[in-house]
DNA sequence: TAGATTGTTAATCGATTAACAATC
DNA sequence: TAGATTGTTAATCGATTAACAATC
């Protein structure tokens, strides 16, 4: 189904229409113009049209696009059903939020298994699965198969522990330390959540609108 | 100083810069060519002097750049000396995550208050700040001036708080919901962290690279 | 000075938008 | 059928890369 190449521009907006389209179906609509999604989204008809024909067309001429179709292509697409199998790295505030809010497993995710390099936390439970202990990771792994990592160790301390990762089979990471994984890696699958960056470009935002330099 | 009009694609990259320069002054480097820093970013040396040249260009002939002093400029550039009154809404596990893990200090806010509907909550401290309840925000913001929220508030809950900060003098958001802040509020200041994008981002990445589906 | 490397202009590439024929 | 709206091609816009003269 998916074609080749399609670019990465295309595939950050998914998750949006996937999200915006859940909605239109809470809302019981059940037909959509790109025109009327477009004016939802802020986007343009153009753009819709041209993104839903990179992998084919969902669309009837004269109607639109049926809302609960069109959601589940953009499901597949993401491949929303699999069942990754998924460990967090880090049982701190992050990893702790991270297990309990997000809906791994709407998202084609598994969350089997939680790690922690402090001793105390170990056999807390986050989420009905309990904290193991960093050194467990191997046998845990072996036995288990994961194949996604997230990252939650703040800082740089990254390195070391991702090759042992990789070494274990992990084929994707959801990264949220600073470590380039992606360069040393480039066979991988990584996508990274840089939260300081994000921040500093809200500051820069905040100036730019607010800021006393400003001509 | 600073330029109308810069492109956000030459802003998201700053902090990223930001943080490579920083490395760089930790290994006692006190100067590089776009060349070497592309090889190290991964980036081309074109872009790298296109991007410090929407400034004016922090550099010199036959020498390149002193690190120190283009991570200053950065710095001035992105306004992480800055001092802007935040406040988080949400101390669930990622309002604490976020309050223990960031250094606001360094990148330009000033964490002063914390938010949660939850009563039960309500004295408990968090990196120094004690976590009050929603119900004091009004006199808080009228006391104190922040001119950030933080919004990690899960879900879709957003909207009506979000008026309420808007009302109250907040002109940033670092926004964790799902709510189209700006959408609504097209003058301010807006950052959003869409976790659960990034996760669907990463599993299309393992589709296409490792699922079966494709050819 | 000679070598190196920037600042900056020009060329290329890719993404977005506009237009319209196809068709439901 | 007539009206609506897609799928798709062509035009525009913006971002990245290449090239090179300026200059330290």
């Amino acid at each position: 189904m998916a074609k080749y190449n399609i670019s990465m521009s295309v595939i950050k907006r998914l998750p949006r229409y996937y999200r915006f389209l859940g909605l239109l179906l809470d809302q019981g609509i059940t037909r959509i113009s790109s025109r009327e999604l477009s004016a939802k989204m802020g986007l343009t008809a153009s753009q819709i049209r041209q993104d839903f024909n990179c992998f084919g067309g969902f669309g009837q001429q004269g109607y639109g696009y049926n809302v609960e179709q069109l959601r589940n292509e953009i499901s597949k697409i993401l491949g929303l059903s699999n069942n990754l199998g998924t460990i967090i790295i880090g049982a701190g505030n992050l990893g702790r939020a991270i297990a309990t809010h997000m809906s791994f497993e709407e998202r084609g995710f598994n969350l089997i298994g939680i790690f922690d390099k402090n001793e105390a936390l170990a056999g807390e439970m986050v989420r009905g699965i309990p904290v193991r202990h960093i050194d467990g990771l191997d046998d845990f792994c072996r036995e288990n198969h994961p194949s996604v990592a997230v990252l939650c160790i703040p800082g740089e301390h990254g390195t070391p522990i991702e090759n042992q990762l990789v070494e274990l089979g992990i084929k994707g990471f959801w990264n949220f330390s600073h470590s380039d994984i992606a360069a040393r890696h480039p066979d991988l699958a990584v996508e990274n959540v840089h939260l300081s960056d994000s921040l500093m470009t809200l500051c820069y935002q905040m100036n730019s609108r607010f800021g006393k330099n400003d001509r």
